[in-house]
DNA sequence: CTGTTAGCGCTTTCAC
DNA sequence: GTGAAAGCGCTAACAG
């Protein structure tokens, strides 16, 4: 605490010559309520300022039993998805006079608890969370704890609790049905290992396309681990040219960077060789040749509609449900031009 | 806050039929230094265990005078330079028993102070800031309040404080001199207009390497404005070709990324037309054509040795003034190949 | 209209 | 060895 010097309450209340209670309703704009004489309401702004008086947020909070302070934990902080939905949170709660703090689990339950248990020691008022593999216990028990959190970009099977995420069928579906029409079909699928359930859900979008282009057994999808995730890439892309696929959807940004460095190396020309759909946009790919079709997530809304949930139960005390599931839309462009005729 | 129905220092005191010291002293490991009996020592842990004790860190806080929480303000978090720093920033801290407060200026002055003061109230123990044009005031009234806090990135001119920066003249010295000796002479930079004093320890670094060359009268810097980077980097990137330019110079990440988008376009080619370093990597250039030469920040270090000199400042209770100044290093890849001679 | 007081949950001095 | 009590800075019920 770094504000030994400055003055307090009573300070203010002493130079003022009134008690800290005046200077309190004052000072929160509640001279009306409790008709506190205008002079002496003058006079105590006047000298809260020339004390330059701020309130200790801690003494408040204490006292409140609200911190106006949300805990935030996403994956990896630097990551360029989590970081621009942390920015849209950032702007979102101060809009709504809330503060946002924010931690990364790295995609580890383990360190998922503890960064949600040093949350809590900072008493946040309630928690906007991105759930990683394993973490259905840690979560849970913030249910009975009745802690207020919104699941974010992910949810839990299983687990009723609020969320917002993208409609992940939807994306992958719609992907995969853009492709298809295009007049591709062998299309392969890179995904990552794992039960994260967004992922899940692209992929099973995937494979209800397939299936009602009735090309049920062109489906093939590989999962690369979280780990060393680029050498991985690298063999998917092999094998799929191998297979002989002519279009391949990658679930995530990361995987896309990653197969799509093999893919220049090896001078697989896109889309000539293999069409290609990826996640998410970002100025990585504007130095590819080809621009890329990419499934656009609405992170901004998806970071606000988080906070509006959170905050919206903050402020009702009520205790709801709202799962929320947030419809993207496919971005267009050259890496999955129309199929040419081989002649 | 939301722990309500979570026990309290009290309601294990009651539970375990001591008093408060008691619990107190066994739950922060002074049951030595107290003298706590073994046994009692045993049973308030155990009792705290059932009950799920957890210590309200606003009342520790407020008693303790430290929130145990450093302040970090930076131009923008969803940037990926800084969003690097903030996850780096957000280890060190955390390894030395802190936690992370992010928020970002928007490189504005009035933003900054608006943060600085959110910070503030939530009692923060210490600030590490990445000042922005026209926030020396704000900076200056925190050194007048004796609020401990570390300039990162950037420090202020006339202003004494502590800092923790790239060497940014070596830097831009460094860059060119690479250039020259690769052949090229006709270098132009560009950089940002306004008065960040990083940039202009680039441009410094720049001008003496020409210096140094018996360039003098090559030197030529395009500084852009912040806003509408695009636009302006296109304009520059113009008038560098049309004034027969061999060499360029680019003072940030950012403004690489612009002036490449416009040299692709162009069909200008790297490094045959024109030699390219730019300032820190990053897989947006994965998929240029040509790797680029770049000078790579000691991000990593850099955000650690901020958190260290603050957290000393906090810790050893002295005030102490530490301006550390980093090297980086010049990743020479082809964009700055040996000039060919012009046939 | 204004002041007194209790208390948020915790730590620590001091007395026993 | 242990407990009572003060107090961090603030709010708000209550009394006047």
């Amino acid at each position: 605490m770094i504000r030994k010097n400055n003055a307090s309450l009573k300070d203010v209340a002493a130079a003022a010559g009134v008690s800290t209670s005046l200077v309190s309703f004052v000072l929160n704009g509640k001279q009306k309520q409790y008709r506190v004489n205008k002079d002496v309401a003058e006079r105590v702004k006047r000298i809260a300022k020339e004390l330059n008086y701020k309130p200790n947020g801690l003494a408040k909070s204490l006292r409140n039993g609200s911190t106006k302070t949300i805990g935030v934990i996403v994956s990896d902080i630097s990551n360029q998805f989590f970081a621009d939905i942390a920015r849209h949170i950032e702007s979102a709660t101060e809009e709504k006079g809330y503060m946002a703090l924010f931690a990364s689990s790295d995609e580890n339950a383990g360190n998922m608890e503890k960064q949600v248990e040093r949350m809590l020691s900072k008493e946040v008022d309630g928690l906007i969370l991105v759930p990683c593999n394993g973490s259905k216990d840690t979560i849970e028990v913030l249910s009975e704890r009745n802690v207020p959190f919104v699941l974010l970009d992910r949810h839990i099977p299983g687990l009723k609790s609020n969320y917002v995420t993208l409609d992940n069928f939807k994306a992958g579906y719609d992907a995969t049905m853009h492709l298809l029409q295009q007049g591709y079909s062998k299309i392969s699928m890179v995904s990552y290992k794992g039960d994260l359930v967004n992922i899940y859900g692209r992929e099973n979008g995937y494979r209800q396309a397939m299936r009602d282009a009735n090309l049920e057994e062109e489906i093939s999808i590989f999962q690369v681990p979280m780990e060393d995730t680029a050498r991985h890439c690298r063999k998917a892309v092999h094998s799929i040219i191998e297979k002989g696929s002519d279009a391949l959807l990658c679930a995530t940004n990361a995987i896309t960077i990653n197969c799509l460095r093999h893919i220049k190396d090896s001078n697989i020309i896109i889309p000539d060789d293999l069409a290609l759909v990826g996640f998410d946009g970002g100025s990585v790919f504007d130095f590819f040749y080809a621009p890329l079709t990419y499934f656009d997530q609405p992170l901004e809304l998806m970071a606000r509609k988080s906070v509006d949930v959170l905050v919206e139960m903050l402020e009702s005390g009520q205790s709801m449900m709202q799962q929320i599931e947030i419809a993207g839309k496919l971005i267009v462009r050259e890496s999955s031009a129309r199929k040419k005729q081989k002649k």
